[in-house]
This record gives C-alpha cells, structure tokens and sequence, in this order.
DNA sequence: CGAAGAATTGATTGTTGTCAACACACGTGG
DNA sequence: CCACGTGTGTTGACAACAATCAATTCTTCG
C-alpha cells in the first residue's frame, strides 16, 4: 500500500544487478514507465502462491525472500533464496502457473513488471529481450550448479556452500563479504539444503570451532574465508586466492 | 554428414512434443524454413561441450541424451535426461555460453535451430516467442521438482521416480509404459539421483524381490506401475489410480 | 512472568557409501 | 567354437555420515 507513483531504476541502488543492467539509457527511461510502484511484505508474507497463474515479474529492491516448491505429500523445498535486484517469477513467465511460492524472509519490498506490458516493450527494446533471455539462462545454470551441490557434496561442504554464496552476494551488493546477519532460519537452511536443522546447527557449532566463523544468532562472522571457500569447494571471486599474493 | 536438406517438421513423429507444438500449420511452415537437417550422433558423442559458446537450440528427432554439469573438481553431475521432441541448449540461450555438456546415450539424431535466425522469427512470430517462453519456464518448473526429490526423498523414491519418469515419456510417445529398454547405464542412473551404483543395483534388485519390476540388462518391465508410481509419490497421468476403478 | 517457538545438544539408529570380490556380457583373436 | 580380456553390473561386509528421537536452553513476545 505504498504509494511512489514513478520508479526510478537509474536512481535505484541495485539497478546493476536487476532487469536495467545491460540496459542504455534511454532504454530505462522505457523500462521505468512500464514498472509499477513498489510494494511492502512483512515477513512471512507471500508475494504469489503455488497454482497462481503468472501475472508478472517481481523485482526485489529491498529484503530477500524464498521460492518453495511443495510436494503433493506437503513435503517443501526451498529451491532459491533471493536478494535485492534478483528477479522471482520466471518459473511461470508466459502461459504457465506457478510452481513455487516466494515468500518475503524480512520486511521487503518489490517492483512489479506486469507481463502484458513486459513482453510489448521486450519486442521494442531488443536489449531487453537479451536481458530476459539473460535472466532465464542464468536461472537454468544456477539450477545446475546447486543440484551439482545436492548430488555431489556432503552437508559439510554445502552449509560452506551456501554461506560463501550469501557473503559473496552481499560483498556484490556493497556491503561487508565477512559480517552479515541471515535473513533466513536454521529450518529454512536446512530444508534448502536437503538436511536437517540439527545436522546444521551442529555443521555450524563445527565450524565454529575450527575458527572458519563466528556465530551470534543469525549474525554471521566469516572469520577465514579462504578456508571456507575451500570447504565450498568454489573459487569466489571476492576470496583472495592463497596462489595470489598480492 | 546425413544431407536432408528441407527438415518437415510437419512430417515429424515428435512434433507435438517439440518447438511446433502450440504453432498453427502456416507458422510451423517458416518454423521449417530455417530448421537445419539432422545430424546423428553416435553413443558418447557431445553435442556441444561445457563452455562452448552459445550457437542455438536443438531439438532431438530420435535416441536420447544426458545434460552434464562439471564442478571443479572434477566431479561431474547428469542434470536431465533427453528424449525425442525435447529441447537442448536452453542453459546458454542469448549470449551465455554452455556450464553443461550435452552426450548422446545411444545413436541419435537431432535438428539445429541457429541462434540468430530463430530469434529472429520469435520476433515475427508471436506463437513461436511464447512458446520458447514456455520451454524455458517448463525447464525452470521441472528443475525445481527434481530439487524437491533430490533434497527430501529416500534412494528408494527416487529410483521409483526416475523409472516412472522414463515410463511416461516412453507411454507419451506411444511405446509402452510398462516394457522398455533404458538408454542410461547404472553409472548414469546412479550419478542423475546423486546416488552410487552399488547402491542402485541393490534398490533395482529390491523393486524385482517386491515384484514392481522385471529387470533383464536394460529391459525393464514394470509389473506393477501403481505400486511404482505410489513410492515414485507422484501421480502420473498414465497410471489407472486405484480410487478410480473404471 | 509465562508460553510458544527456535535452536542447541546428546544418544542412538539407519540409510547409504566405501571397499572388495565376483559374475556376466560382449568383443577379439586364436 | 572357445579362451581371454575388458567393461559393466552385482553382491557382501563393514563404516560413516546424517537422520531420528528426546531433552534442554535460549529468544521472543504477549
């Protein structure tokens, strides 16, 4: 129930990480007169639900949010966490429902891309199209590497995992890559994690005690990245490399 | 090096799973002008290899194939395999290059969809635009089921749903749904459902002690599909459900 | 202050992985 | 036609990682 009636996504913070990126000037200018205003979610809150039928995009300009996926035994799996200039909705973009739900971690706030109107500027705009098309791929290689990670690693390595990937997405966003507080639960990592919350909060209670991190609630000090990013077994690009002695 | 010059889609078996599916006949005609002819394949053979540069889509006109992705460390990880009508590529659509490599499971054949010229008719050709659209979110819609499965089902389950699986698209394409001839070795089974092969051999010797399987090599026979598809938990279209006793 | 939810910790079980030996199918060459 | 070798799959014994069950502690919030 906000009210900004014009979004400036030239003004706005995490452009570079959102639908603009690739985008000239002018072509934002174009995108902005489609966008509609932001909207505020309480944490909890869901921005669309399994079955809805596809609407339009969501762009996230503040706070994080899941998307889940839930089995017909009601079994759920948490398959993404998102943060601020990551788009939701792709899963049903045209014709399609939704399969997942995404639902709002923290307080949060989104910029909607109403479909109709999306697609009518994409054929205008090609660098828009490309940057759709971007998008998709991205999602779809994203998806490989983490079922690479289900398959493969151990629960050790994917708790790693997952914490280089949240310091390495708030390092891109300008803030600390070492300090952080979750926006996420212990049950919310564990179910994307395909665990359990005990064998994280013990994962987490080790790494602690190898000195990789130091834990206060949900604030998070990664107190040896490099050793960590070694756990993860991914070569981030904020970690100075040992080989690199810069 | 096979020399069809003019591909039918028109003609094709498989038309009403692949890219033609939702196009009316007029479209499919220029769908048919810029499909380059079939190229076979033999076991082992890639189609394209992880960080090869983005060329296009393409469709597989008959055999079958595994998506790869490689980790750094050598591991590797089979994130779907394809059958007849179905699309690969989709992971590196637009300017991307390839983080899977596509192989063929047996002697294959396949059509070429040039990057360029396919986007270049999606823009002309609304049906054919939202059609791709589709694909990608069925691909982002099929990979979050599978994380489902992979982050909360026992081995058990999963094996069930990966012969289900191959049993519904083998019954979609009109072969039967109950005897066929898997194209994926153990290995291959093994590696998809992040299991070992030790491990699947024993569970493929249970569902035969349980008598829900026949096994001989490759030759699957499944004797009881209900029974399959109740560990697989989903339900598929082609099993008789038991509430409904046509 | 008390209640409810979230997280931690401990004890134990069990599913799946690891290591190792063996069986079987398939191809080649004698 | 059979011996042989290789690759693929099977089976067994055992170990280990993570799940389960259960009890506590910590947090948050009315």
């Amino acid at each position: 129930m906000s009210t900004h009636n014009f979004v400036r996504c030239s003004n706005c913070a995490v452009s570079k990480f959102c639908l603009p990126h690739t985008l000239s000037g002018e072509d934002i200018g174009q995108l902005e007169g489609i966008v509609q205003q932001k909207r505020v979610l309480h944490p909890g809150e869901a921005l669309y639900q399994s079955g809805d039928q596809f609407e339009g995009l969501y762009a996230i300009s503040s706070g994080s949010f899941k998307s889940v996926v839930i089995a017909s035994n009601g079994d759920s799996q948490i398959t993404q966490f998102a943060f601020p200039g990551e788009i939701l909705g792709f899963d049903a973009y045209h014709g399609k429902s939704h399969n997942t739900f995404a639902e709002a971690l923290e307080t949060s706030s989104v910029c909607f891309l109403p479909h109709s109107q999306l697609e009518t500027l994409a054929q205008k705009v090609p660098a828009l199209q490309n940057q759709l098309y971007n998008l998709f791929s991205a999602e779809i290689q994203e998806n490989n590497e983490f079922l690479l990670m289900m398959g493969k690693r151990s629960a050790e390595d994917r708790l790693a995992a997952l914490l280089m990937n949240v310091s390495s997405r708030y390092s891109q966003r300008g803030y600390s890559a070492t300090h952080f507080r979750l926006s996420m639960s212990r049950t919310d990592i564990a179910n994307y994690l395909g665990l359990t919350i005990e064998t994280v909060s013990r994962l987490i209670r080790r790494f602690q005690k190898e000195a990789l991190i130091e834990v206060n609630q949900r604030d998070i000090t990664i107190t040896d990245l490099v050793g960590l990013s070694e756990l993860a077994g991914t070569h981030c690009s904020h970690v100075e490399q040992p080989s690199n002695a810069g």
